[in-house]
Formats: structure tokens, C-alpha cells, sequence
DNA sequence: TTCAACGACGATAATAATTATCGTTCGAGA
DNA sequence: TCTCGAACGATAATTATTATCGTCGTTGAA
């Protein structure tokens, strides 16, 4: 159930943001921040229209990728819309933008000396690590005045 | 054009990856190596098609996913076939099975003091680091002899 | 209070990306 | 050369996401 200092919290959030605090928008945040795991949108529909049978999917990704463009939530692992193969066979990292989601090589030199981390739960073999660094490109920059 | 000491090369992999070296592979290998940026199928399809105007966009997929599986060549920013968002407020990272794309989060704590990058190319402003340590989840691991 | 304006919503069509099916072809080995 | 299974190409099917559009509800001037 909503209670009313999250109705409040949610309504602060929203001025911040930048956006209207409807109701969908309020159940929609509030399903996301009850889970705690990594769903995808489907996930978060079938919560929420338990909660509002009458919620349409397409409201859901609006509101989450308005959600994830305000800073509210983020995504998971960059998701770029398709597969994406790496063809640098050098070991590197990569910058990625969050607006238009260009991918550039970083050098491994700049990120260098991280180790692979020891205390890993439930049998999980690490073999690689993965980094990008998330921000803003040149060109979006430009076009935020 | 195809070398002999290339195709030498290639038919070398295949058999280290326990896969059969077919006419088509060579060709989307071959152009895998030659593209040095971050590709979808989609755009090495295009590529493939005008050496080898005859291929099918499912090899191009079914081959692609077989030389990631078999590690000649990886996917950037490991992809679920969906967005996932993050419910976790609390700053971490993740454990990311290669086979299953289990995601599992990983306290700060265990990558901790890693700096953003001090050397960026072309006006990029970094904002956060996100970190995935990639291997094999303990249920991958055993179906496996 | 009334009522235009506008943003948000729901239904649904359209598109994009990926995977499955299936008949045919190719090539390594008997 | 012949056989058999793996790989291929064509295409249907599925899944994921986005666009369109008519409607609804709220706001804020008159
Ligand atoms: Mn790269
Ligand atoms: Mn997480
Ligand atoms: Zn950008
Ligand atoms: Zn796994």
C-alpha cells in the first residue's frame, strides 16, 4: 500500500525531475523501488497491473525510460538495443554515452591495476572484467542549454 | 581478399573451438576482423552480403552467437535481449554469467577506489563507472563434463 | 464556475530484432 | 563414389519496442 510520506517522496522526486507525479507514475515507482532484483519492462507490467489492472504497456516503457532519463533509476549493463560484437581484440574498456549511446575504446592503461575481486558469492567463476565508464559524449552535451 | 596463411589461421581457431570451418564462417570471421568498432549483426550482415551476396541473415546471426560462445570474439556491454533496471539504490556492481546472463549484484566494497579516468578523448564527461565482472554462474559451471 | 489547452493515458498498429522451422546443399569420411 | 549429418538459405514466427491517435483529467485564465 502507498503510504503517504512515499506519496510525498515520490512527489518531491518528481519536482526535481522536472515531471508531473501522476498516479500511474506513482505506482510505477513504487513497484520498482519494492523490487529489488534487475526486471525488464515486461516484469515491471505484470506488477504493476496486478496493482492497476488497467495500466497499458505502453505507459510502463514510457514512464520507465522517462524514469531512467531523469535519473530516477538506471538501466542495467548499457543496453544498446541490439547485440554489439567487439572487434578490438586488445584488451580495453569502454566510454559510453547515456544519451545516444555511442561506444568508444578506451585504453586499458587508463583503467589499469584493477584486479579481479576475491570474495565471490555461490560458486561464480570470474573470467573477465567489463568496464564502462558512463557519461556524456561531446555532441549531447552540446544540446542541453 | 582471403590469404592462405589467413585462412590457415582461421581453420586453426575453428578446430582449437571444436567447430567446423565452413566457406561462410571464414567470410563473417574475415569481416569481423577487419571492422575495428562495435557492430550489430544487422550491420555485419551488410558487410557479409556484399562478398557473399547468397548468405542469410540467420547464419550471420547463427554463426555470430557461435564464435561469441566459443569465444573468438565478444559482445560489448553484456547483452539480456531486454533493458533491465536497476531496483539496487545502493551503489554496487555485478556478477554476470556468460551463459545464463545471471545477474547477481556485487557490494562496492569488493571494487572499491577505483577512480574515474583522468584521460578522456574528445570532450567525454564521465559520470559513473559501471562494472561487470563476467564468468560463469555455479549452475552454468557444472552442466559442463 | 466554465471551458480551452495540454500532457498523460490506453488501445492498438507498426516496426525492429531475434529465433525457429524446414527443405536443400555441401563436404568429410567410409 | 556414396552416405550422413552438419550447415545453409528462405521464410515464418516470435519477442521487444516504439509510434499513432483518440480520449480523459487537470489546470488555470476568463
Ligand atoms: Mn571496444
Ligand atoms: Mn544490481
Ligand atoms: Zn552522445
Ligand atoms: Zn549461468
Amino acid at each position: 500500500m502507498t503510504s503517504t510520506v512515499q506519496f510525498e517522496h515520490f512527489d518531491a522526486l518528481c519536482k526535481e525531475a522536472g515531471i508531473t507525479p501522476t498516479h500511474q507514475r506513482l505506482v510505477i515507482w513504487q513497484t520498482l523501488t519494492e523490487m529489488h532484483d534487475h526486471p525488464s519492462p515486461e516484469d515491471v507490467y505484470r506488477r504493476v497491473k496486478s496493482e492497476l489492472p488497467t495500466v497499458s504497456l505502453a505507459t510502463v516503457y514510457k514512464n520507465i525510460h522517462l524514469f531512467v532519463d531523469t535519473g530516477l533509476f538506471r538501466e542495467v549493463s548499457m543496453f544498446h538495443g541490439t547485440l554489439r560484437i567487439e572487434t578490438n581484440s586488445e584488451p580495453h574498456h569502454h566510454l559510453v554515452c547515456r544519451k545516444c549511446k555511442a561506444i568508444l575504446d578506451l585504453d586499458a592503461d587508463d583503467l589499469s591495476g584493477f584486479p579481479l575481486p576475491q570474495h565471490l558469492p555461490e560458486g561464480f567463476v570470474a573470467e573477465q572484467l567489463s568496464i564502462d565508464v558512463l557519461g556524456l559524449c561531446a555532441t549531447c552535451r552540446q544540446g542541453k542549454p
